[in-house]
DNA sequence: CTATTATTGATAATCATTATCAGTTTCCTA
DNA sequence: TAGGAAACTGATAATGATTATCAATAATAG
């Protein structure tokens, strides 16, 4: 429902030129999934002194605020995207010969989701993915 | 399908004192979710001078025959679990408050699954994840 | 029995992330 | 508008999980 700028202005959260730097590189990336390594290497492009320690902040202060989504592909490492304005996050295809990652939406899970909460739980969100072989890799093989 | 047996068999992997420790831990802790320092310790219990290095290659070798499951629960560590032995992994409920994590079978995956493979992915796993507030947790918050 | 190979445990190295801290910037209000 | 509190920054050190290295040991095959 609410905007990124919504956000942002209902967290108090000062917005300085290094966070704006890193907001730009989401925004430009949107449907990337980033490592904090390569968002500091794109922000630093724009600011070149950011420092990596502002960049894991920043990156974890827009997670908290629901501007950003914080995964991790079992990989050892997080990555981040821009959230969907939406209610409900993708889903995630990952492809176990290029590593491409490819998204879809579904609402399947609702029903999965009444299911749990029939039991008494209270979902707060949750998280598919699916690890295949894309069409290229699949015929590559 | 194949029992634990006949992975180990098929594997051509040597069962030393210390790979059969490991494995008696995982069976005797069949539906827990152990990191692979709570398996150290355990396995010392049998054989103390058991080494860490020898449990994070023994783990991952049985992952890697499909004896264990090997997951990242959002806490910067692997967990790993005896795979079910039927054809599909289970599901996880992670409690926010507490941290437990509970399981649930359901098959409504498989719809979704079809729409990936009709797009020419082929599916070879998958990983559903539930974040919630247990029935005590949400009563206690 | 001996040579080859796999396995082990101690240790060091790596890698992502987090904590620390002194210096800087921003904000608030007197 | 000055001055002090609070938030923010970047460099660096620390942490914690995992992986690599390597010499010693154990299993295996001929
Ligand atoms: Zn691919
Ligand atoms: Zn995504
Ligand atoms: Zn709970
Ligand atoms: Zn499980």
């Amino acid at each position: 429902m609410n905007s990124i700028k919504e956000k942002l202005k209902d967290s108090n959260y000062r917005i300085t030129g290094q966070r704006a730097a890193i907001l730009e590189v989401m925004m430009d990336n949107r449907g990337k999934h980033l490592s904090a390594e390569e968002v500091l290497y794109k922000a630093r492009e724009k600011m070149p002194n950011i420092g990596m320690a502002t960049v894991y902040r920043t990156l974890d202060k827009l997670a908290s605020i629901e501007v950003l989504y914080k995964t991790m592909f079992d990989e050892g490492r997080y990555r981040y995207e821009l959230c969907d304005e939406g209610m409900h996050q993708h889903h995630h295809i990952i492809c176990l010969g290029c590593g491409n990652i490819t998204e879809m939406e579904d609402d399947l899970l609702t029903i999965l989701e009444q299911k749990i909460e029939s039991k008494g739980y209270e979902i707060i969100d949750h998280d598919l993915k699916f690890y295949a072989y894309c069409p290229e890799c699949r015929y590559n093989k």
